[in-house]
DNA sequence: TGTTAAGCGAGACGGTACGTCGCGTCTTAAT
DNA sequence: ATTAAGACGCGACGTACCGTCTCGCTTAACA
């Protein structure tokens, strides 16, 4: 029956956030630097979020985007196109700086926790479509345990996420290991 | 005419600094608790390390163990004898805690992306070995870019490592990450 | 064609600022506290004052009552009588409050400077009569300035007040302070 | 054993807080606005002072000035040389401010209380000894109740200075207002 | 008797002060 | 000179009010 929270403050502060997230990272993201820089008064952030966690978290996940199931045919074009998806999305440097702050904030908070594993799981989907379909094809082994594959997929990927600090590039790198990884999935040639 | 920096007080403030480390993570260990928990005042740690950030590092040093070369005689037999020493070494939620908070700190403080760094390089060394010994076996494709193996290999434990919020532990599912990992790099069967 | 003020609404809002008043001081009656013990919406407040401290003022000058002007005989008499009615018309304590209030904010605020001073002025009709006639019987010299006489009579009334915690009592003291004014004012013997 | 409280900070911290209190007020010297001005941080001030109202005490003690006892002969001249030495001290508008904040907060808060009171006792010895020396030379009858005549004194002085917005002023007014008082307290003649 | 402008209740908004916490650094006093 | 203790500056935290503004419902005056 009263006046409903505001959405045009709730856009200013949550743009602010992502504004601070993207330009300093996570842990530059405070509510008195939000209330700076949106012009929102500290106590109406705190009437929209109850503390600064919250809102922190919801500004994480306006960076989530649709990922899209590609589907050029084989499993590393495929592979490749949601590894170019991934980096057109957002500045490697920052996602990995995104990535490495939310799995840090996670370890001693369930709210960042869940909030990480909902981030992950946008590419979830897509990942599966794409590795079942390798499957039908005769690419992949049938008789692979898909979330291990799906995990064996990644986890290149991540390596080379996080140990670079020059982040991930698309390049003959890429390419090499993401054959590497179809290769390991391949069905067995039936020993002689 | 001076006093030498007390050996005893720098070996206790290290002591504190691995027990809250071990214990409360990377965040917990300030100069403010290193100075409560070890009776070490702060000035003195100042006066030992330049600032927080090299009481930690230097800490942190302190848990690196010399990575043994397995010689199991086959590439997933050294493999999972480094992962089984690698959990022996440190309880894995520890060291998934340790190795998030080191990434973290690494975004912004060159000093511990140095201190990552080289905490990794300790099992580079090993790691290279296994695998050429794998590459003179004929176990692994002798034309692989090494360095990329390496990374390869690593991924998928990493992902493992960091994503299971439950650790790792020596299972079957590991067990069948490191045949995948080493089908991956297996030579390619010359095609008929 | 509208609907006017609502006169319910402005007598629940005067009757609880009123009692905010007696009861807490000047200071707690704010306009959100008369909105929760009036039930009347703060919005409507606004409607019917223009802020806060009109309508702090609208109630104090509910408090005013009409000051008689006794005439007993004597100035002395007519003095004591004048506290007397005071001192039954609010409780000590509480004028007193009201006064240091009533002046603290007029420090700063013109509206409650003149609010104030109108206050003021209900009491001086009557001390001005009852100084007169004290001087048409002769009880006070004919040449004394009456605007310094009456301040000169309010002075030790007005100290015992605002010094005093435990405010005005009617008792030998205050005799005696009336007696000292009185003697003040009288006609000088002519020197031999 | 630990390092001291800094002199350095309290001054600052007091210093600025004089400041304010004269510039814009005793309601004004709010902690936040003492710290922006004296550079000090509020952690400091808090622990200098277990909170603001201690602060603003602290401040107005530092206001107080030993009062002289002046002999001029003649209780209206000693009168007259007190007021002299007031209205030198404190800008009479200050004075008149600071004197009506601390009648206000000392209604709500007892530590308030207390120090107002004890800055009115600077006053008490000399108007005192003022006092008795009048008494001494005949000029005040010798039965007079001191406490009575001493807030007899005081009362038409605080009437002038707290009703009148333009404070006080040396001049003919205040003279004829000390002619009252002393006539006030002067012995009764004999009745023929 | 239906329309409609305004009153009305509820509470969001921006603002300012509060007092607390933890940090890394710096200073004193004593060993 | 080293040590112990803790003050210092900084800045984020979350809370409490304040006065103002905005919503959505209701109601009283007019048509």
């Amino acid at each position: 029956m009263s006046r409903p929270l505001s959405e045009a403050a709730r856009t200013k502060m949550l743009g602010a956030a992502q504004e601070i997230i993207v330009a300093d990272g996570l842990d530059a993201c405070t509510v008195d630097e939000v209330a700076r820089r949106s012009g929102v008064a500290k106590t109406t952030i705190y009437r929209h979020f109850k503390n600064g966690d919250e809102l922190v978290i919801a500004a994480m996940e306006c960076f989530k985007t649709d990922v899209d199931t590609p589907d050029t045919g084989s499993l590393a074009g495929d592979l490749r196109a949601m590894v170019e998806q991934f980096v057109a999305t957002l500045e490697p440097a920052v996602s990995r700086r995104l990535f490495v702050s939310m799995l840090h904030r996670a370890l001693d908070h369930p709210d960042f926790e869940q909030a990480f594993r909902r981030s992950r799981e946008a590419e979830y989907g897509p990942l599966r479509r794409v590795l079942q379909r390798a499957i039908a094809r005769g690419e992949v082994d049938p008789e692979i345990d898909v979330p291990l594959a799906m995990q064996f997929l990644q986890g290149p990927f991540m390596a080379l996420q996080l140990l670079r600090p020059d982040a991930i590039t698309i390049d003959d790198r890429l390419d090499q290991m993401i054959e590497l990884s179809c290769r390991a999935l391949a069905p067995q040639p039936v020993p002689l």
